[in-house]
RNA sequence: GCCCGGAUGGUGGAAUGGUAGACACGAAGGACUUAAAAUCCUUUGGCCAUUGCGGCUGUGUGGGUUCAAGCCCCACUCCGGGUACCA
């Protein structure tokens, strides 16, 4: 019997969806084991062979965890909110759902091919209402909490409404978006309106007038992790800096806790140190810097407390809310002048063109421990949205602070003995203080360090400031001025106020439109749905929510999906409780993997989840990148040239098809036929075949090097897909896709199945395994178990095709044997190991047979091979008796003749004997 | 600039400080075949010897630690990724 995958494929895809075979319930008596992967954006290019990689790697896991008697997780999932679908809608009307879901049947169609063991019945996706009820009601949960800063959780309002009215706002524990003094007495006297405007500064999803990624392009608001170096992730169109009110999650609240929460989790250190840096916390001090001539001071924050004595300037951030107070009448056009053309500039230019630019405000401030007075300035170069917008310069030892002191010739004071700035600062943090010492305070003398440390006692003393803790993650900008995506629970009272809806008025469905642009009067798309209107008649909110909203808590719904009363039933969240391991792209570091982080959080404050981090383990697979083909032309012609021939003549490298490629060899006729403008090519060969050149891209289309995942499953089957990615290399690395090595999986599962098959005979027997066989069997178990567990599964491939070859050398066709095998092999290829499975007589599913586990005494040797070296280098080897007493073996090396002519006659002065079975002769 | 990775044959890649290059691809030669495909066998880091068993050399560069370094330490070069006027 030939190999025919094909039609085993069907026949056991069929089975398991006939028989339910992947469905899984909770179940008490078995441990649980949650895998999950990062659900797909339907796009409309379907998926690529790189999407599988991490699909395959926790599919193996998952089967891997089943058969050692775990209770399984594996869902799947559709990401279905996003731009791709609504700018296509734009350009073509086609409605985004319409797109959306014939997208969602072609990911499924491709899915389907490779023999996942998805619970489908747990898929969810983002844009179904039953879904995003939940996403909904979320927002309504952190609309009316806030964030209290001495429990370190969410609470309530009403909780500090309380508080307010009895204490009023000073030193509330609440987080808030700015410092507010309200008294208790003026609070009670406050309306409706203005209490609601009061309580946005505290909510965690909260109203707020804030600078924003305004993408005139998209015609609409991008966060943060969006955006990269002024441009838009998606499209890639210039992103401006604007002030918008816009919905914002108060994410960095929850700053030092996602900080924290990263030591607890088993990701890898570099995405946790990408996390780290983007929470950015650094320690620092807070000082007030009197101004001169006024009852009032200004706010700076700094890391760098220790170089007091070098302030020689101010500089405020151009939106920053001093600018107001320090500009004299005698400045004031200049200052307009310079706002204004630092207004109209894009983020992007601003990166670009790094010049030094800046005005003088006309005021000064006093420097709290030198007292002398020094000039405020503004400048772009401070950035509003750190720290306080304002800070203290210290040309000597900040370089920013240096180039900005060269160009408006300010002076520069060393503080560091022996630095030299003459030609740029010393920003290091190391060298003895000089310089620095007063009456109030002394700092000459002492290491960087020390100083930093002295000054913040000093300052807190002196009462010119405080310590304090600055994070550099911001508030997630939680509005989209656009169509496809969650509507808001939210519409505006009598006062133009936001009110969220009750929950039992959830989902509020997004109504259909028939067109997706903007209104004529610059509203968002939903200004165009008619009756967009709360039931008591007030309008809804116009914006819809963004990409991650959805994204953000998706593993806990599939724990229970069907759930109409709850996000998840105690019951369930409380068995499953949260994932085990998680694979996906490190691309998501900055984005959904910390607003999940921070939804899980939030809804732990209030015990609706029951575990503080949602994912325990993360594996990031690498990208698979495009592996191009060229073909030459001679210029000119329509003759081509193959690769190490173009020299001769003068070309033009051409993009050609992979998929008429193979090996790099061209196949010539398909290329004729490829266009009509190649009919009649020609071509120069070598050794009668055309190569071809190639190159490392991005997979796209215009390139020609786009690889679907089904033309390989069609070519070799979907069992030989899952080994070759696998086997490709590490799962974490990224790597090019090229198939030069497929045929060497597709010829081990070949070679699998003729230890099975002889022409048409079944040839496996019962005959009592061998010890060789048992040996090789039982090393096979070692080795694969312990690949799985640290997803090494490249070296596990090898391991099978080592011990296969074994099997077929020793003639081995002994069920024992074969029956562990195929066990062992079904992560990997589960098609192939389920037909040999059942072809061996078994009734039930592979996938509920039990993994073998490996006998030690089996794997023991009688004779040891050691390899004898002499200083380290290693000439020759003897095979011994495995318990040779270490004296008897040392001779028995010296014995050697080889032994003799390396010594020279010599005695050694020392004999190492390694467990690793080497034997080293220091001569 | 800062942070994190990485560098091993023609290629993808193996090597808890202990015989570097597992396994696979490709290539070369051979067997079977009228032929091709498929399959099987042999060789395959480089250099030298190959009527000698073998020898030398070799993991980006230069040092160091060690009986022993691809692996550890120091300095450097190059490549990849993340991030940035973050005070």
């Amino acid at each position: 019997m030939e190999y025919n995958f094909k039609e085993i494929e069907k026949k056991w895809k069929k089975y398991w969806e006939e028989n339910h075979i992947y469905k899984v319930e909770t179940d008490k008596s078995k441990p649980k084991y949650y895998v999950l992967d990062m659900f797909p954006y339907p796009s409309g290019a379907g998926l690529h062979v790189g999407h599988p990689l991490g699909y395959i790697a926790s599919d193996i896991y998952a089967r891997y965890k089943r058969l050692q008697g775990f209770n399984v997780l594996h869902p799947m999932g559709y990401d279905s909110y996003g731009l791709p679908a609504e700018q296509y809608a734009i350009q073509t009307g086609q409605h985004p759902e319409v797109t959306t879901i014939n997208n969602i049947n072609r990911y499924r169609q491709q899915l389907d091919k490779i023999g996942f063991c998805f619970d489908w019945d747990r898929e969810v996706r983002t844009c179904d209402p039953k879904y995003y009820k939940w996403t909904q009601w979320a927002f309504i949960k952190m609309f009316k909490s806030y964030f209290n800063t001495e429990l370190k959780k969410a609470r309530p309002i009403e909780e500090l409404v309380k508080i307010i009215s009895e204490k009023g706002t000073e030193n509330i524990p609440a987080h808030c978006t700015e410092e507010i003094k309200v008294s208790a007495d003026e609070w009670n006297q406050m309306s409706k309106k203005e209490k609601n405007q009061l309580l946005m500064n505290y909510r965690i999803a909260y109203l707020g007038e804030t600078l924003v990624n305004w993408c005139p392009k998209l015609g609409t608001v991008l966060a943060n992790d969006e955006v990269s170096e002024g441009i838009s992730l998606r499209g890639g169109y210039p992103v401006e800096q604007k002030l918008m009110k816009q919905w914002c999650l108060r994410v960095s609240a929850y700053a030092e806790r996602l900080l924290n929460g990263l030591d607890t989790i088993d990701w890898t250190e570099s995405i946790k140190e990408t996390q780290r840096n983007w929470i950015g916390r650094s320690e620092g001090a807070e000082m007030i810097f009197p101004l001169a001539g006024k009852n009032e001071g200004m706010k700076i924050f700094t890391t760098r407390a220790d170089t007091i004595f070098g302030v020689t300037f101010m500089v405020l951030a151009p939106e920053s809310e001093y600018v107001e107070k320090v500009v004299t009448s005698s400045q004031k056009d200049e200052v307009e002048k310079y706002l204004d053309q630092v207004k109209h500039r894009t983020e992007r230019e601003r990166i670009a063109d790094r010049k030094v630019t800046g005005v003088f405000t006309g005021s000064n401030a006093i420097n709290p421990v030198t007292g002398k007075e020094i000039p405020i300035y503004i400048s772009d170069y401070v950035l509003a949205g750190y720290g306080t917008g304002a800070i203290m310069a210290v040309p000597a030892h900040d370089s920013r602070d240096y180039a900005f002191a060269k160009h408006f010739n300010l002076p520069i004071i060393p503080l560091i003995e022996g630095c030299d700035v003459s030609e740029e600062s010393f920003d290091a943090k190391d060298g003895i203080m000089m310089n620095s010492s007063n009456e109030k305070l002394q700092l000459n003398g002492l290491k960087v360090k020390e100083a930093i440390a002295k000054t913040k006692v000093f300052i807190s003393e002196a009462g010119i400031g405080k310590v304090k803790v600055n994070y550099r993650l911001r508030d997630a900008i939680f509005s989209r001025q656009r169509y496809w995506g969650e509507p808001f629970p939210v519409f505006y009272d009598e006062d133009g106020q936001p009110q969220v809806l009750e929950e039992n008025e959830l989902p509020l469905e997004l109504p259909k439109i028939d067109q997706f642009k903007p209104t004529e009067t610059g509203e968002p798309p939903l200004g165009r749905a008619k009756n967009w209107k709360a039931k008591n008649g007030q309008p809804l909110e116009l914006c819809t929510m963004p990409g991650f909203a959805g994204s953000s808590a998706y593993y806990l719904r599939y724990m229970d999906p069907h759930n109409d009363e709850a996000l998840v039933s105690k019951e369930a969240d409380e068995y499953w409780r949260n994932v085990d391991v998680y694979v996906g792209g490190t691309e998501h570091a900055t984005g959904h993997l910390i607003y999940s982080r921070f939804w899980n959080k939030f809804l732990y404050d209030y015990g609706y989840v029951c575990e503080p981090e949602p994912f325990k383990k993360l594996i990031n697979q690498g990208m698979i990148q495009g592996r191009s083909n060229f073909v030459y032309r001679i210029k000119d012609t329509n003759k081509f040239v193959s690769l190490n021939l173009k020299k001769d003549y003068d070309v033009t490298p051409i993009h050609v098809d992979v998929n008429i490629v193979s090996n790099d060899i061209l196949d010539t006729e398909k290329f004729k036929l490829w266009r009509p403008e190649f009919k009649d090519a020609e071509f120069v060969l070598e050794d009668g075949k055309y190569v071809c050149g190639y190159a490392v891209e991005k997979m796209s289309k215009s390139m020609f090097n786009v690889v679907n995942p089904d033309d390989v499953v069609d070519n070799y089957g979907a069992d030989t897909l899952r080994l070759y990615e696998m086997f490709l290399g590490p799962i974490e690395q990224s790597k090019p896709w090229d198939t030069n090595g497929i045929d060497g999986v597709n010829r081990f599962l070949k070679k699998l199945w003729y230890q099975f098959y002889k022409g048409d005979q079944f040839i496996i027997t019962d005959e009592k395994a061998s010890p060789e066989a048992l040996k090789s069997l039982h090393k096979l178990i070692k080795k694969v178990t312990g690949d799985i567990e640290t997803f090494s599964y490249n070296t596990s491939v090898s391991a099978f095709m080592i011990c296969v070859n074994e099997l077929s050398a020793m003639k081995c066709h002994s069920k024992e044997i074969y029956q562990e095998l195929i066990v062992l092999l079904t992560p990997f290829a589960p098609h192939i190991s389920e037909e040999l499975w059942h072809a061996m007589g078994n009734e039930s599913t592979v996938c509920d047979a039990k993994w073998p586990k490996w006998n030690e005494e089996y794997l023991k040797e009688s004779k040891v091979t050691y390899a004898v070296s002499f200083n380290g280098k290693t000439r020759f080897t003897i095979e011994v008796d495995a318990d040779m007493p270490r004296e008897e073996l040392e001779k028995e090396a010296l014995a050697n003749p080889i032994a003799q002519k390396w010594m020279e006659g010599k005695t050694p002065r020392k004999i190492i004997v390694v467990p690793k079975k080497i034997i080293n002769v220091v001569i």
